[in-house]
RNA sequence: GCGAGGGUAGCCAAGCAUGGCCAAAGGCGCAGGACUUAAGAUCCUGUCCCAUAGGGGUCCGAGGGUUCAAAUCCCUUCCCUCGCACCA
């Protein structure tokens, strides 16, 4: 025997499938369809270890399912749209050394990268090196369905779409406000920073710009919190701060100038005409909105121009801030003298406006003191105190008499009331900013953006999401958790924008040629197009003879051949060939995807199929993989951290890694990466190597054992298969890789060696294994002279050859052997000879006579009496402790008077004596036996008595 | 805040739906031994506490409850993770 060496066999055997075509999917009909794929990647650089772990368990799934006789399609893509291809060109054209540095670490060589400065180049380089990737992994792709966003038969294919979604009525246009790079057009604001280098985890802060009026002018003020308005006591303006005058809606604001550059991309018409210095407005008044009173503009060091307007409303009452401003301002003589603001400053005090339950009617005055803060100079703390404010204000206050009209109110009702009162009044207007700072991926700022005629696809249809959430309930998904979600997800779905304009890769929208499709919404129905993907490949048609005819006739069955024929132009033969493989492969059984998607990809993946195609083509399955982390985080693409693939796929061997995703963890729960774990499950497979090598070389006569081998390894077997078709990959793996693992080492213990048995179990077994680590069960099944593990079947479950009572034995001689043990740990003597008693035969009576008339209890005793020879009371004793035993536990009763145990003991003295390496002598208790110790009476059906000399 | 999921021995992780063969699978780690003298090897045995005879005690985040019986069912409570949107 050799030792298990994967660098040889794995490459060796990915060399055989690729030469006969193995992973092909074959439209046949004897067979029936299973159609599965993973959620493809976007192209945005190296796959890593995180994306294997999903596309390895849809490659267990379909393994598994061609095993079991489907004929199977596992197709696989890639998802250029977007416009991380675009950036990424653009660094390696810039050469930027973290870039370059990261391809290089990942084995790219000076010639890829030279042609890594345009974005073609970066989608061929990346979709290449994935096919490459998948097929080290030795993942059952058939590539012949290969398709990328970006390709033109792509384009139809979504430009269709877009159409059909036109035509039910789900495509709409209305404005819509987004972060928006100042070059770039819209990008994704999100904490793994895909279009952006800095501010991934920047908000969307929608305030309230308040309006006062000054004069002709009005100074705008912006709040997170408008139901504060009745407690404002002035206005707080930087006396060193330049503001600028603008003309917006025929009126002339006065504002920071950052706040007019944010104001201008989000309102039509605005115009700077002037400039205003903060000290010019300083101890004058204006009038606040809502309570139309007067209030004084002070001077405060905390604005800051580049947050709201640049100027603040203080609410004394309810923010920290603001207390404390004024308290530091009314200590401030200097300052106070110099704007001759003495008088003014008197008669400035909070004004309640909330009371909380946590807080009172003075939550800032009461929270500062409680917190010990000094200055204004205490950010953190105050940061801290206004959060703890709000939230307490916000869920359990109401508001107060001085509120006017909403006195009494709830803060929450009251904050929606009185922003809305306040808009439709025109005393304020919605103002959009994020909450920090946010760079483009392409150096310039993003920030939020009106885009006044955005296209949405519906999503908020009633109709389509009550079908959807009707669909779910007969669908297979998993984990239960996310089925017992999804409808509520779809529910909270509402409208999403679905084109972008800018520097974007993907498909031109159909109506609007300045749009392009988004990168969600090209994702939906793409399984379908797999399945046309390989006609095109193969070149029986041009993209563009893939009109709204073409998909209409093989999605929808609409038109007659001949009619599109003429109009595509495509031969009648190719168009009913098509239109076949959809009806054969549809529906997709399963779609296997990232946890990131449960609130994104599923669910629009879900409505597009159910807006679009018929009922019987709506999605079968849907399940979720959790992370793989490394150190804390997720690991990221764009982040790297990742250590490249190849290198550790090398060191330890693809299957190796395939059974480490496969047992490591669920599915359902983020695992961390650890190479020392790996390094177990490739001592694990050596072993395992090891073992059928010992099972094929077995050559020896059946014996006692075999039936009870027989029946645990075809228990394990249905188990096995039970916990794949339910998709639960790791207690499947359990099963085959440990629990039939340990029943062939108890086998070999207790002397088993049937050489006929062994090889067909072992065959078997190889079988089970070769969903999960392939390339080792091809090498394994040559002992067999099987020649692809993969294209057999699994084997059937003997079901005549499960008997409970084969294994009932056997349990009854591993409890005898830890009973003994037992006590030759706890008297710590090393037995020279092991006596065994066998319970007498009338305890075996009373427990029947308990099972067979348990509600007679102690009433049982009057006959067992007369029937039974055995000491009266040792008899009601045993009755009494029978009944008990009754109550509790049925089953081990009956186990306990199932089997022949002096038959058993006997049988096995030898392996027994072999084991403690001692003598090894059995009776009947009942009988007249060499007993020293006076134990033999402790016997009692299931546990015989034993004494150790 | 809303919604979802979870807290099991040194660690990871089953079990919980259908209460009782649960001191609680399996793996890792650790300890002892075998083997060999080299490897991150392999094979046994052990691994909550007490106990020189198979026993007893405590235990499944915490606290109550239901039940003859609770890791499992119910209630309360604490803690953790994730999603809350335009990122496949």
């Amino acid at each position: 025997m050799n030792e298990y060496d994967p660098d040889t066999i794995e490459k060796k055997w990915q060399d055989k499938w690729e030469d006969l075509k193995m992973h092909h999917a074959k439209v046949d009909e004897d067979k029936d369809p299973f159609y599965i794929i993973f959620a493809y990647p976007g192209i945005s650089g190296y796959l890593h270890l995180g994306h294997m772990r999903c596309y390895t368990y849809t490659d267990f799934i379909a393994r598994y399912k061609k095993m079991r006789g489907y004929s199977v399609l596992f197709p696989a893509g890639a998802h250029p749209t977007g416009n991380q291809v675009i950036s990424f060109a653009k660094r390696v054209a810039e050469k930027d050394p973290v870039i370059m540095d990261y391809l290089r670490s990942n084995g790219a060589s000076e010639k890829d990268i030279g042609k890594l400065s345009v974005p073609e180049g970066v989608i061929e380089f990346f979709k290449e090196t994935y096919i490459k990737e998948w097929k080290n992994f030795g993942l059952h792709i058939d590539f012949s369905h290969f398709t990328d966003t970006s390709r033109e038969d792509y384009s139809s294919f979504i430009r269709w779409q877009f159409k059909k979604l036109k035509d039910k009525g789900l495509l709409t246009q209305k404005p819509y406000y987004a972060p928006v790079c100042v070059s770039c057009g819209p990008v994704a604001v999100d904490p793994s920073e895909t279009d952006l280098s800095q501010g991934g985890n920047a908000e969307v802060q929608e305030f309230t710009l308040l309006k006062f009026r000054f004069g002709e002018r009005y100074i705008t003020a912006a709040t997170l919190r408008p139901e504060t308005v009745y407690g404002q006591t002035n206005l707080w303006v930087d006396p060193d701060e330049d503001y600028v005058i603008v003309k917006v809606q025929g009126e002339e604001w006065i504002m920071s100038s950052p706040a007019m550059d944010k104001l201008s991309y989000q309102t039509e018409e605005i115009k700077m005409v002037g400039r205003i210095s903060g000290r010019d407005m300083i101890g004058k008044n204006a009038t606040a909105p809502v309570i139309h009173r007067d209030i004084p503009i002070l001077p405060a060091k905390f604005t800051d121009p580049n947050i709201g307007s640049g100027i603040v409303t203080s609410v004394p009452s309810d923010a920290p801030y603001d207390w404390i401003a004024l308290e530091d301002l009314k200590k401030n003589h200097e300052m106070l003298s110099r704007y001759d603001l003495q008088d003014i400053v008197e008669r400035v005090n909070p004004i309640p406006i909330i009371e909380s339950k946590e807080w009172g009617t003075n939550p800032a005055e009461r929270i500062i003191l409680e917190m010990g803060i000094n200055s204004q100079a205490e950010t953190d703390k105050l940061e801290d105190a206004t959060q703890r404010i709000y939230k307490a204000g916000f869920h359990s206050g109401t508001m107060l008499e001085s509120c006017g009209d909403y006195a009494g109110m709830a803060v929450q009702e009251a904050k929606e009331n009185i922003r809305n009162d306040m808009l439709a009044s025109r005393e304020a207007i919605i103002f959009r900013d994020l909450s920090e700072e946010v760079i483009c991926r392409c150096g310039e700022e993003v920030i939020m953006g009106k885009i006044p005629d955005q296209w949405f696809i519906r999503y908020s249809d009633e109709k389509l999401t009550e079908e959807c959430k009707e669909h779910v309930k007969d669908m297979s998904i998993r984990p239960d958790s996310y089925a017992n979600t999804i409808p509520e997800t779809l529910e909270w779905f509402q409208d999403r924008s679905c084109a972008r304009m800018g520097n974007w890769i993907g498909t031109k929208f159909p109506f609007d040629d300045k749009w392009i499709v988004e990168a969600i919404s090209d994702s939906t129905l793409y399984p379908a197009h797999y399945v046309v993907a390989k006609h095109y490949n193969r070149g029986s048609f041009q993209a563009k003879q893939m009109t709204e005819d073409f998909f209409d006739f093989v999605f929808l069955n609409e038109g007659s051949v001949e009619d599109v024929s003429d109009s595509t132009g495509i031969p009648e033969d190719t168009l009913l060939e098509v239109r076949r493989d959809f009806l054969y492969w549809y529906p997709l059984d399963i779609n296997l995807g990232g946890k990131e998607h449960m609130t994104v990809h599923f669910p629009v993946f879900l409505m597009n199929h159910v807006a679009i195609l018929d009922r019987s083509h709506w999605p079968r399955g849907i399940m979720v993989n959790w992370y793989l982390t490394m150190t804390g985080g997720k690991i990221s693409k764009s982040k790297g951290g990742a250590d490249p693939i190849p290198d550790v796929a090398d060191r330890f061997g693809i299957d190796t890694l395939r059974l480490y995703y496969a047992h490591s963890a669920s599915p359902f729960v983020d695992k961390e990466w650890d190479e020392k774990e790996v390094f177990n499950y490739r001592k694990r497979l050596g072993h395992l190597w090891r073992m059928v090598h010992r099972i094929k070389e077995m050559n020896g006569s059946p014996g006692p054992v075999d039936g009870y081998l027989r029946s645990r390894f075809n228990r394990h077997l249905a188990r096995a298969m039970d916990f794949m078709d339910s998709y639960s990959i790791r207690k499947s793996a359990n099963v085959i890789f440990y629990d039939i693992a340990a029943e062939f080492e108890w086998y070999f213990k207790r002397g088993g060696e049937n050489g006929e048995l062994m090889d067909e179990l072992g065959e078997k077994w190889v079988n089970l294994m070769s969903p999960f680590v392939p390339h080792m069960a091809d090498e394994l099944g040559s002992l067999w002279g099987i020649e692809y593990v993969n294209s057999s079947l699994l084997p059937n479950v003997e079901e005549e050859a499960i008997s409970d009572n084969i294994e009932r034995q056997e349990t009854y001689l591993k409890g005898v052997m830890e009973d003994i043990r037992n006590i030759l740990d706890i008297a710590k003597v090393a037995g020279n000879c092991i006596h065994i008693y066998v319970t007498p035969e009338w305890k075996v009576k009373v427990i029947e006579k308990v099972l067979s008339e348990p509600e007679r209890g102690m009433g049982l005793m009057s006959g067992l009496v007369g029937e039974l020879k055995a000491p009266p009371k040792e008899l009601s004793k045993f009755l009494r402790r029978t009944l008990d035993e009754h109550r509790a536990n049925q089953e081990t009763l009956k186990n306990s008077v199932a089997i022949k145990e002096l038959d058993i003991l006997e049988k096995n003295i030898d392996f027994l004596e072999k084991e403690f390496d001692t003598s090894v002598k059995v009776y009947l208790a009942s009988d007249e036996v060499y007993d020293p110790d006076n134990r033999k009476d402790k016997a009692i059906p299931g546990k015989p008595a034993i004494y150790i000399q």
